[in-house]
DNA sequence: TGACATACCTAGCGCTGTTATGTATATTGC
DNA sequence: GCAATATACATAACAGCGCTAGGTATGTCA
C-alpha cells in the first residue's frame, strides 16, 4: 500500500550514498546485499538502490579509509564480504551529517516561506526500523 | 558569530542546485548574482556557492525549459539576466521536493537511531528569511 | 587612479551513478 | 532431478555536472 517505489535522481542518490551506506554501519557490520536491503526497508520501500551502483560506493569507501572489508562465511555457507566502520568514517559521518542539516534547513527555510505546499501528507508512522539482517 | 561558511561536498551541492534555484526563483524573478547572495542569505551564510557553478546551472535549467531568461537593465544602469520560472519549473520544483523528504527522512530515521548525537545544538532561532535583494 | 563589487561566461578535469554484463551458489517450485 | 529465482559479488563504457581557473566589462568609492 503506498509502497510505490519512487525514481530519485542521480544526484539524490550521490549525496546521500556516502552518509546512508556509512549510518548503516555504524548500526552494525553489514555486507552488500544486506545493504541494499536495508535502505529499502528504511526508506519504506520508496529508495530503491542497484548493486551496480553500491559495490563502487563501497570499494570507494574502503579506499578512503572509512570502511574495513572482511570475507566470511555465513550459517548458509555462502561467502560474504562484510563491511565495518573506522572511527575516520564515524568522523566522516558526523561531518556529511553536518553537511546535510545545513542544506536541508536551507531547502526547509525557503519551502515553507512557498505558496505551495508538499506534495502528500506523509504517513509518519510505519517506518521498520532495526531488526536484525 | 557562529556564521562560519562550510565547505559542503560536491554530490550534496549538485543534488541541492536544482531544486534551490528553483525554489528562489518561483518567490520571485531574480539573477545570477542576486541568487548567489540570496543562497547565501537563506543558509544563513553556512552556503557559499561559486558563480562558476551556477552559471551553468542556470543554462542547464532554461535548456530544459524549467525557467526563462530575459535581459534587462537594472537602475544601476547594468545589463542583467534575468530568470523566471515556468510551469514545468514548478512542477519539477514539486517532484524535487518530494524526493528530497523522502530521502531526508530515510536519514533522519536512522540517524536518530544512532548513538552519536547530532554534531552542535543548532541555534533554531535565528534563520534571516525573505526580506527582498 | 586604483581597488573592489557587480555581472556575465566558458574550458578542461575528475568523480560518480547508470546501464549492461559476467560469474557463482543456495533455495524453492514442479 | 531440474529449472527458476534469490543471493552475492564484480567490472566496463558512458554521460552528467561541480570544481578550478580563467576571461571580459561596468559601476562605485576612496
Amino acid at each position: 500500500m503506498t509502497g510505490e517505489t519512487m525514481k530519485i535522481n542521480k544526484d539524490l542518490i550521490a549525496a546521500s550514498s556516502t552518509p546512508l551506506v556509512l549510518a548503516i554501519l555504524s548500526e552494525k557490520d553489514s555486507y552488500g546485499y544486506a545493504i541494499l536491503k536495508r535502505v529499502q526497508e528504511l526508506s519504506g520501500g520508496r529508495m530503491e538502490w542497484t548493486d551496480g551502483m553500491l559495490y563502487p560506493v563501497l570499494h570507494r569507501l574502503e579506499r578512503l579509509g572509512y570502511i574495513r572489508a572482511r570475507w566470511e562465511v555465513a550459517e548458509s555457507g555462502r561467502l560474504r564480504k562484510y563491511y565495518g566502520i573506522t572511527p575516520q568514517g564515524l568522523a566522516q559521518l558526523s561531518e556529511e551529517r553536518k553537511q546535510w542539516e545545513a542544506v536541508e534547513e536551507t531547502l526547509r527555510g525557503i519551502w515553507s516561506a512557498l505558496a505551495i505546499p508538499p506534495p502528500a501528507s506523509r504517513p509518519t508512522s510505519a517506518t521498520p526500523l532495526p531488526e536484525g539482517i
